[in-house]
DNA sequence: AAAACTCACAACCGCAAATCC
DNA sequence: CGGATTTGCGGTTGTGAGTTT
């Protein structure tokens, strides 16, 4: 997902409606495939009234779906930003270069893949590059050689280094601490990658929903 | 030609976090 | 401040399409 939808709160959030009625009623509510009508049923009810308040979203627009299905279909398939088609090769190296250092957590992953969703590099992963890996001798779950490897040291120091800030945050608060001496940079940046379409470190980190602490890579070392 | 199997991906589920009242 | 509710995330499942036997 990209950084629009990060954070577990967001100004979408619908104030008429927050802690109230009880979540979606399933009983009356379509499940399964969406249809072209109900395509273009939220698309326009989307575009009229802009994105939030999912809750009240279906019935709004016509539509016999709980506001978090409308949610997903509309992130993960309907939004007009997203690229589709297949992962070049660049994608490819970068998901697996920040699966090794912050794990499964596609929607970060997926804020640094612009056009792609979280649930898109998910599936990818689980289909494509998990085989891929394995095909280059390398364990999917740890990154290291399938056949046993003794340096978990870089692994490790660099899963311990990198905090996640989930939520939007303050300049303030994303500024680094001087006492541990880190660095706060985007990961395309640490990763080589600063300049290209996939690197967001020429915006404001401030602006930025996510965030990653950790220290600068020693010469020589990889990401 | 058709049954069995595999793959890819859309959609669902359950939980945690955020927020409101 | 705590309970109630919504939103967002990661894991899992269902199913249609493609491939193999």
């Amino acid at each position: 997902m990209l950084s629009q939808y990060k954070g577990r709160r967001s100004s979408s959030m619908c104030p008429s409606t927050m802690g109230r009625s009880p979540c979606c009623e399933k009983a009356h509510t379509n499940r399964g495939a969406w249809t072209k009508e109900e395509d273009q049923l939220l698309i326009a009810y989307i575009k009229a009234h802009g994105e939030g308040c999912w809750r009240s979203l279906p019935k709004a627009a016509g539509l016999q779906r709980c506001g978090k299905s409308c949610r997903l279909r509309w992130i993960n398939y309907l939004r007009p930003d997203l690229k589709r088609g297949n992962f070049t090769g660049e994608e490819d190296e970068l998901i697996i270069k920040l699966h090794r250092m912050i794990g499964n957590k596609w929607s970060v992953i997926a804020g640094r893949l612009p056009g792609r969703t979280d649930n898109e590099i998910k599936n990818y992963w689980n289909t494509h590059i998990k085989r891929k890996l394995i095909a280059r001798g390398i364990d999917p779950k740890t990154h290291l050689p399938i056949d046993g490897c003794s340096d978990h040291s870089a692994l490790s120091s660099d899963r311990q280094t990198v905090s996640v800030a989930a939520a939007p945050q303050s300049e303030e608060t994303l500024q680094p601490s001087v006492e541990n001496r880190l660095q706060t940079i985007c990961f395309c940046y640490r990763l080589g990658f600063q300049g290209s379409e996939a690197c967001s470190c020429h915006k404001s980190y401030a602006k930025s929903f996510v965030s990653f602490q950790y220290p600068p890579l020693e010469e020589g070392q990889q990401a």
